[in-house]
DNA sequence: CCAATTTGACCAGA
DNA sequence: TCTGGTCAAATTGG
């Protein structure tokens, strides 16, 4: 794999911002067997709120994933140019006082974005744009379902405008997370219908959930039980994803494996696409994999493959991914 | 009654 | 000024 500068420098980056996160929770726990950076220390009274923990975790999280991400090379659906937004603009979007946490998905987002983080980082960014990650993925909708498009994944949703777009035969819709007053959560996304096919859905994300939606349930006391919450949040994902997702790449397929995210959550794929499809696993685990998927190729459009997925958890494995937004079960 | 959706108005950036 | 994005009052639905 040869890397640029450019990005080894982005993965050093993730990697130096998620160790600071690191030792931030660290010290605020109590556990740091060394004093605080005198960087952090300024801080550091030990105070942190139950929700600026969890914004450090969502900090840990997301940068080693898009650090696995970049090393696991940039094949991706998304943007490869980290389209930032300024939602500056919108005071009502940012009355929080946590800023959105960076995103699991390759956004690339830029290590601005990552001042805004707990820290006293903050406040240095403070005239800086706000800027929240962008992602965008096209979902296919199966026939069963009908047209009522791929409007439900495993985040709740409530829509706030709809607007005619200068060119395109379908409104886009506008959809905002439903806790956005109760929980500060400044996740959005849009919806627009393809013009060339309309079973196929652009949906452009922005930002992250940072509500209890994008924060499942903690994990437990080891008791060798499965959680049941965690094992219904799941099989809702599993569900979703089976019901709607059709993932279309963009780049060329190159047969002895490739990534890409479909957004949640991302997988590694291993499979012979010559012949048709393939199974993956998920990746990042050394273990066995929480879940597993069949991908079977969809002849229907010419140039541009669509693969249908499959997806199947395992509902005895326990989750421990660092790679998904909301699967923050680990640390 | 409450929550979600609809839809015209409004606003900011290009 | 045009366009995309958001607001918020009115409407709908459970």
């Amino acid at each position: 794999m040869d890397m640029s500068n450019w990005e080894q420098k982005n993965v050093l980056s993730e990697l130096v911002h998620g160790l600071k996160a690191a030792k931030q929770l660290q010290a605020d726990l109590g556990t740091s067997p060394f004093p605080p950076p005198p960087s952090l220390s300024s801080s550091y009274s030990s105070c942190l709120t139950t929700e600026m923990k969890e914004n450090l975790l969502h900090q840990i999280v997301s940068s080693y994933e898009k650090a696995i991400l970049m090393l696991n090379g940039p094949t991706t659906v998304y943007s490869p140019t980290a389209e930032m937004v300024n939602l500056a603009a919108d005071p009502v979007a940012n009355t929080g006082k946590v800023p959105e946490s960076p995103t699991s998905i390759n956004g690339s987002p830029t290590s601005e974005e990552f001042l805004e983080g707990g820290s006293k980082d903050y406040n240095l960014s403070s005239k800086k744009r706000k800027m929240l990650p962008k992602w965008t993925e096209q979902v296919r909708i199966s026939p069963e379902r009908g047209l009522e498009g791929p409007h439900d994944d495993v985040f709740s949703w409530r829509k706030y405008g709809q607007k005619d777009i200068l060119g395109a035969k379908y409104p886009r819709s506008y959809y905002r997370c439903t806790f956005r007053n109760t929980q500060n959560c400044c996740a959005t996304k849009q919806v627009q219908r393809s013009d060339d096919d309309p079973t196929i859905f652009d949906l452009t994300y922005k930002g992250t959930h940072t509500c209890s939606q994008g924060i499942p349930p903690r994990e437990r006391p080891r008791d060798n039980k499965p959680d049941t919450t965690l094992v219904n949040y799941q099989n809702n994902l599993l569900d979703n994803l089976r019901t709607n997702l059709t993932v279309r790449t963009n780049g060329p397929i190159q047969s002895d494996g490739f990534s890409f995210p479909v957004t949640p959550p991302f997988f590694s794929y291993e499979s012979d696409f010559a012949n048709g499809g393939g199974t993956f696993g998920h990746l990042g685990n050394s273990g066995p994999s929480d879940f597993t998927g069949l991908i079977s190729t969809n002849t229907s459009t010419g140039s541009s493959p669509i693969f249908d997925v499959d997806f199947q958890f395992d509902p005895t494995a326990e989750i421990n991914t660092g790679l998904h937004t909301f699967l923050h079960d680990s640390v």
